[in-house]
DNA sequence: TTTTTGACTGTAATCGATTACATTGAGAAT
DNA sequence: ATTCTCAATGTAATCGATTACAGTCAAAAA
């Protein structure tokens, strides 16, 4: 391996001086400089990231936890914390979670090993635990698309539901829909109750019933919507238009009502969440 | 921050023992070891990560570069990567490249510096100049789905595109079809090559014709499936089955075809690579 | 009793780069 | 001519952990 000491013996000048003419140049001659960059070229020199890393005790990356990487919505996401990342000098560590708080735990536990210097979470899990909530609390983190239920303090981006909830029911009924179903992802979540929310307070301003029966669901996945659209069909009332929490269960409903004979728009309108393509 | 020192004051031992206590305990004595432990649980000591990473020389990382996050295929092959990376203690540096030889040269780099110990590369421009060959030269290189025209010599990891291309037109072929049609995607890859190869063979097994107005494409986008779908039914000859180069064209040519008041599968059929949901 | 053995622990070098501090020397100020 | 300044460079400490080597000491062997 070619180290910082061999160029320094190939230029002919400490060590010192040819981390300076690497760092800061400008502390440098230009008669040196020059010396010390040709011997860094004749030897194909390149800094050894780890050992600058250990001076400084930062790593510049960040851990991203994801719960599934096959998700248009979360890897659009994350294009844009990498370009972010790279942009500023920083690299992303892929944390596939698959939802296992172990892994969750393992991935926090690198920033505290100074692998990472901060996390960034895609889903709603972590803190699991009340060990992983003493993890969390040491660590450097941003929470995207839901906000953490507990005292815990950090910074949350996320979608406003509640609005965006709303405003799509608005949409829904400006066509003049007055039976309305909903095909709901994890109840354990914020996001349900936000989106909930949103729905029935504005069938409450219009005056327009939202029976439980109408309500279904309780997955993110393109099965929860088929077996949602099953399930509706089977009830006495048939909705003219259902609300589904995301993409994925709107794909899996559009199919089911596909397959029951029905067309969408026309017999039956459906609108999700996420806008993938 | 609580580093091996503190935690060997806490002990009253050496740094050598707490490091001994952790790496190979059975080097140690059950008393100290006890001792050792206790005294890492009180600090809440973590082994740095990057100053271990410095002495041994390896990251346990390996770049992955991933022309674009949010094509499910690649996403479903990374999340393998992950997998295998994480039971072997390795970690997934994110490589989102966009195509761009910049970015692959500056993730190849990482490395030379340590800051990786290897690289997947999920498409197939890297090395893309001469100056990149002599960097990929240095660097223990896997490539998956796409062999490497030129000199360079490293593992890859790929489909059998000729056989694959075969199995795929003779499952068309049962279906009775006569007039196929293929929207393929980049022409400089060797991909393209060797399914359009499978084609033509088992086209010419059966004698059947295969003109060259038959072939379109260009990309692997729903986009170029769609212009591709355009084209094909402006011919004179209207193709029985379409035999797309992946699931994205396939997506798109499904799309215009039920645009132009034709049903898949019944009036025409369409086929594709990847197998994405 | 003396020597040998081996288990256990400590001292200090090491990984590769960065940087506080010390040193040198040429030119400016007196 | 002497002192002062400051730019340029070198020396060596430092980051935090690992590990080669040396030392200690109790038990086993002679």
């Amino acid at each position: 391996m070619t180290n910082i000491k061999k160029v320094s013996e190939l230029a002919g000048v400490s060590t010192a001086t040819v981390s300076r003419t690497l760092k800061s140049p400008d502390q440098v001659s230009e008669a040196t400089r020059e010396k010390v960059l040709l011997a860094v070229k004749q030897a194909g020199y390149r800094p050894n990231w780890l050992a600058s890393s250990v001076k400084s005790g930062r790593s510049n990356t960040i851990v991203v936890l994801v719960p599934n990487l096959v998700n248009p919505f979360f890897m659009r996401i994350i294009g844009g914390i990498e370009q972010a990342a790279q942009e500023n000098g920083f690299s992303v560590l892929l944390g596939d979670t698959q939802g296992a708080p172990e892994r969750e735990h393992e991935y926090a536990s690198m920033v505290l090993t100074n692998r990472a210097d901060g996390l960034i979470q895609l889903d709603h899990s972590f803190p699991f635990s009340a060990a992983d909530a003493d993890l969390a609390a040491q660590i450097p983190m941003v929470s995207v698309c839901e906000r953490i239920t507990g005292d815990k303090k950090f910074p949350v981006i996320q979608l406003d539901n509640y609005s965006a909830s709303r405003a799509l029911t608005h949409h829904i009924l400006s066509f003049g829909h007055q039976q309305l179903a909903a095909i709901v992802g994890q109840t354990s979540s914020q996001i349900y109750h936000e989106r909930l929310a949103g729905i029935r307070s504005v069938l409450e301003e219009e005056g327009i019933p939202f029976a439980d029966s109408q309500i279904t669901g309780g997955a993110y996945t393109i099965e929860a919507g088929i077996a949602g659209v099953e399930y509706l069909l089977r009830q006495p009332q048939r909705p003219t238009a259902i609300f589904c929490f995301n993409d994925d269960i709107a794909i899996g409903a559009i199919h089911a009502l596909k397959k029951a004979g029905l067309r969408v728009p026309q017999d039956i309108s459906v609108v999700g969440f996420d806008n993938i393509k």
